[in-house]
DNA sequence: CGCGATTTGTGCACGTCTTCACAAGCGCCT
DNA sequence: AGGCGCTTGTGAAGACGTGCACAAATCGCG
């Protein structure tokens, strides 16, 4: 609580903000925890306990103990932690303190959705360009957003650094944009396409596929009803619900 | 080949279709060789081998024989997976076999987008019904579905069994939305909003964070620009992407 | 000033998932 | 018919993630 320089988790006298090396899991639940302690914060909490935040995040406390004692230790025994104080950790760890510019190619259903999403721009994303190989498409406006020709993403790219691409193209066509993505220097891609994306091994693919959910849901449903007895059966605990990252 | 009963995975004759006891990630990868099987049959490919399907699901072939083991022994030793066979086995455990009508509650600019996703028509989940609470778009016509209040979505379920319901709205409604279509009957939801669900323990949820794929890709995104030594760092394989259900 | 209530941080054990390596089985060719 | 190459299925080992349980630390109060 006294020293409020972010990013001495791992150095001697804390000088460089190394990043430590946060386990896999433990990033993918590092924004459920920075979402849980803004609803803290604009609730008027200074301080949450790890049972407290555990609940608003729907994990485990000694979970969430582990994971952000992988930050180091910023919390006070007997209290909690201090709501800002880990927000302004967090946001630094996962580097939401500089905004980054997302640049969406697709702008048919699911990419209209995405070019307009909220949640997007309340995080610190930023979508600074649309693109499209459909000529009807090129010039529309969309959320104040002009569609470009995907042939402009190296024109584009080369006034704007795009941190993310997002692709929300049809199967047949991803593959050929993640490429377009990659030669612009475009390092991290998240992928709405249901295929496999080669890319370079420096570059990050994040995969979302929205049929896969719905047919993991219909195995769990299928396996239900074929076990309709023993209604104790093992299933998702009451707040346990199953993160998609993990 | 000769014998095409599917579900005679476990049961001594195969009399009764029972379920293997999956393991959680086995079932989330098995949408993933689904897609990549019907890739292979559309390309015209009778059988594929482990090496080959495992590329095309960007996987590693000893994960994929595990996972297709776990299922029962549908390959030919020095051959291969026959592919239609693999196909109807894959759906069958998947619950695939019937249709499943799937409720959208949340008409918004990602509710407009799912009730319109080619992806869950082509998988065998079909939109039964939109639902919403804004007066102003009750009535509204998407894709052929005209959008009801929320507080018909009982009668709606008491006439067509609802298998999942999926939530699109604002994260303030969609505690509510769930409970509702808890107490009409569903037992599987897919949720969009950011926040977390209670839910009943028989009841099954699914998050999907479109924010938190993007603070994910950030992080390492951040992780790269602070370590600008050591070309060989640690990342994500050529094909090899982190599948979001992992 | 000391004590008890409270909460963090973590060592340890357990379960799950992944990966390697290889035996078993199958088809094809001679 | 026999052998050879190829591919599946699986045992075992290692890596990873999870949860318990408790020591260490901090605050508040008498």
């Amino acid at each position: 609580m006294s020293q409020h320089r972010p990013g001495s988790t791992s150095g001697p006298a804390g000088a460089v903000p190394a990043l430590p090396d946060l386990p896999e899991a433990t990033v993918a639940r590092l924004p459920e925890y920075l979402r849980a302690l803004h609803h803290c914060a604009e609730t008027g909490y200074e301080t949450v306990s790890s049972e407290g935040l555990a609940a608003a995040a729907g994990v485990n406390s000694a979970k969430l103990r582990k994971d952000l004692s992988h930050l180091g230790s910023y919390g006070t025994r007997g209290v909690g932690y201090d709501v800002a104080l880990l927000i302004d950790q967090i946001e630094y760890v996962l580097g939401l303190t500089q905004r980054r510019a997302v640049a969406l190619v697709g702008v048919g259903n699911l990419g209209h959705a995405l070019a307009g999403y909220d949640g997007f721009a309340s995080r610190g994303f930023h979508v600074v360009a649309l693109f499209d190989a459909d000529p009807a498409t090129i010039g529309e406006r969309i959320h104040g957003l002009q569609v470009r020709h995907i042939d402009e993403l190296p024109a584009v790219a080369a006034e704007t650094a795009i941190a993310i691409g997002v692709i929300a193209t049809p199967a047949a066509a991803a593959q050929a944009v993640a490429d377009q993505l990659v030669a612009a220097g475009v390092t991290s891609i998240l992928n709405f396409a249901p295929c496999v994306l080669s890319v370079p091994p420096n570059v990050d693919v994040r995969k979302v596929d929205l049929a896969i959910e719905l047919q993991i849901l219909s195995f769990h449903e299928h396996r239900k009803s074929t076990l309709t007895a023993l209604p104790g059966g093992r299933a998702a605990g009451t707040s346990g619900q199953e993160a998609v990252g993990s």
